[in-house]
DNA sequence: TATTGTTATACTCTATAACTATA
DNA sequence: TATAGTTATAGAGTATAACAATA
């Protein structure tokens, strides 16, 4: 069976991103939380008073899909927001969501080890550069 | 403001992987067909008398997701397909569906050398061992 | 029984458009 | 006018369950 995907770097790319894209899922999975969801509340913990607008450009999600993420972090009790100029909302982890951030830093932490630790030892300083070189804007 | 997840490879490895696919997408827009068809082609094209199952393996698309696809590039007429064993259908291009795979053939390689070019020099002959091993079973 | 194809369904992520409220 | 937040909606990819047909 011929499956020439497997020599296209885009293709192994893909799967590679979406495999461990799933292996960090099912470690968050205990946690109550998915990756996207763990993401913004990392963000958060570590700017303080941030607005949905500010997250959304980080982490290249658009406003209005963040919405409904949002409103379930907070009905979840994980984040709190205060007014700020205009709409803008500031944003804060509760007590809650600074113990849950705590745990996905470990995960976060964890799952970058298994990914460098995947790569032959003399290619690992050249992860961080060539994936980003991989990256295109378009 | 801090963004940790631009040291994260596997952020990294997401946002590279989704900006290819993008620009993968839109090279094939003008030939009316998505990145998951094109590959469907392509692999047809590879593997004359392919069975749906079979795509479905090499491409890790679940047969229930492959159902509509099929029919779709049946619809349109560039697969048509015969009685196989069991249930089992031989799948081919026809001439129109031989046309447009030859046409994919030439975007799937632009893409790939794009991205080549956008790797170092040095680190070109590393690239698809490197994302071979960032995959993971899982 | 195992495999293939099929249908239905649901969830996540993503994309667009339109609305409001405020600087 | 520009920005932030909101709502609705639609598409694409993915997941599970269940069913029919055939080896």
């Amino acid at each position: 069976m011929d499956n020439p995907f497997l020599n296209y770097p885009g293709y192994l790319l893909r799967r590679a991103a979406n495999s461990r894209l799933a292996q960090l899922g099912t470690c968050l999975e205990p946690l109550g939380v998915r990756v996207t969801e763990a993401s913004i509340l990392t963000l958060i913990g570590r700017n303080q008073d941030i607005s949905q607008a500010e997250i959304g450009r980080l982490l290249s999600i658009q406003r209005a899909n963040l919405n409904p993420l949002m409103r379930s972090l907070r009905d979840r009790g994980f984040v709190e927001a205060s007014q700020g100029p205009g709409r803008t909302q500031h944003l804060r982890l509760t007590e809650h969501g600074r113990e849950l951030a705590m745990q996905i830093q470990r995960e976060f932490e964890a799952q970058e080890d298994r990914i460098f630790a995947a790569v032959p030892e003399h290619l690992r300083a050249e992860l961080v550069p060539m994936l980003r070189a991989l990256h295109c804007e378009e």
